[in-house]
DNA sequence: GTCTATAACGCGATAGAC
DNA sequence: GTCTATCGCGTTATAGAC
């Protein structure tokens, strides 16, 4: 008697709750998304969804916790390679690209809402942040030594604002309505190459 | 016997409630407040909140609409100004201002996550972001035809991008612990400055 | 024995009657 | 200005299906 059954498929319901979940984060935020829609949407109800999670908070967590080893395979990838302004503006399009989809950045926003009051999302967050920021100045680093970039710069602070920079996009597309980041991204590579490249020169 | 009584007691009552609730909205965000605790900071009691108050959100509202006459004057008389770029400059110190306080980027920050789902915030704050924005915009044009800056930029889509970058000290305030806006100040400025003022070039 | 569904509890918040 | 009715939420206790 097949005592603990096929994990594909608790792997597939949990997936289900949590995208069910996940769009309605998006859309009316953690606090005013009750459990009974998130069971509602998922097709299943509140005695099952609680048997796949102790409670709602986890199932935001969850939202957020995917994807982390390919992000990070591309970001070591990037550092490694040969032409460190290159690998610059692909991590930097990499990291801008969720910005496009339309319920990333409403969860953004409210992922960095809750991150005041949850100790566990704050953790996430940073945890996720700190990978990219030592991504991007490492690059920095290197980009410098090689001439590609103002030698001036400090590449942790400027790491931090670019950081910023493409966090802008998401902001943007949470609160701007027709601000659209995929058509934001060669002005964003121009400032980039603009403060970057610059030569140190005078004042 | 005074029937209506004066109006500035009144004022000030008011203000005393909408100062205590922007603390804990900034502190614990707009659904996890609750009215009770409203009233507790605030000296008050039930009743008499709703009294001067519909309800909750009316009270999160009336913590954004304020000193909305002094800004609309200075950025007036930055606009007439005989020397856009140096205007430029200082609206753009105005506008980051706020984000040194430690409670205004928390408030800013559960604002924009509000105006996702209440139409009264969002009208609230893109009328303030149009005033910015229009502001931005006309000093830009003006520098261009000074010749203070790259002739070649759009003055729509930079005026959006200054207003995301001067958000990000916001952000950045409300997300990394150890962020702080003033000391970021010079940064911008220089990222304005390369970006602004590079020549058109190749490339 | 693991998964799913129903139903109900306790809590706390809003709002309005007094 | 106090007090409290009402309601909706997250959660759990209980019981049935695969």
């Amino acid at each position: 008697m097949m005592r603990t059954i096929d994990p594909a498929k608790h792997e597939a319901r949990r997936r289900n709750i949590v995208n069910a979940a996940a769009g309605l984060f998006a859309a009316k935020g953690f606090e005013r998304t009750t459990t009974a829609e998130i069971c509602k949407a998922a097709g299943t109800s509140t005695g099952n969804l609680f048997h796949y999670f102790p409670n709602k908070r986890a199932i935001f967590l969850a939202v957020f916790e995917e994807d982390g080893d390919e992000k990070a395979e591309f970001l070591a990838r990037a550092v490694a390679g040969d032409d460190p302004w290159a690998a610059l503006l692909e991590v930097v399009d990499l990291l801008a690209a969720p910005a496009a989809e339309p319920t990333v950045p409403p969860l953004v926003m409210e992922a960095m809402v809750q991150a005041y009051r949850d100790p566990e999302v704050e953790a996430a967050l940073s945890r996720d942040n700190a990978e990219e920021h030592a991504a991007i100045a490492a690059l920095l680093s290197r980009a410098a030594e090689a001439g590609q970039i103002d030698p001036g710069l400090d590449p942790v602070g400027t790491a931090t604002w670019i950081q910023t920079l493409i966090g802008s996009l998401y902001t943007g597309a949470a609160t701007n309505p027709g601000f659209e980041p995929a058509e934001q991204l060669p002005t964003l590579h121009l400032i980039l190459r603009r403060f970057l490249r610059a030569e140190p020169g005078p004042s």
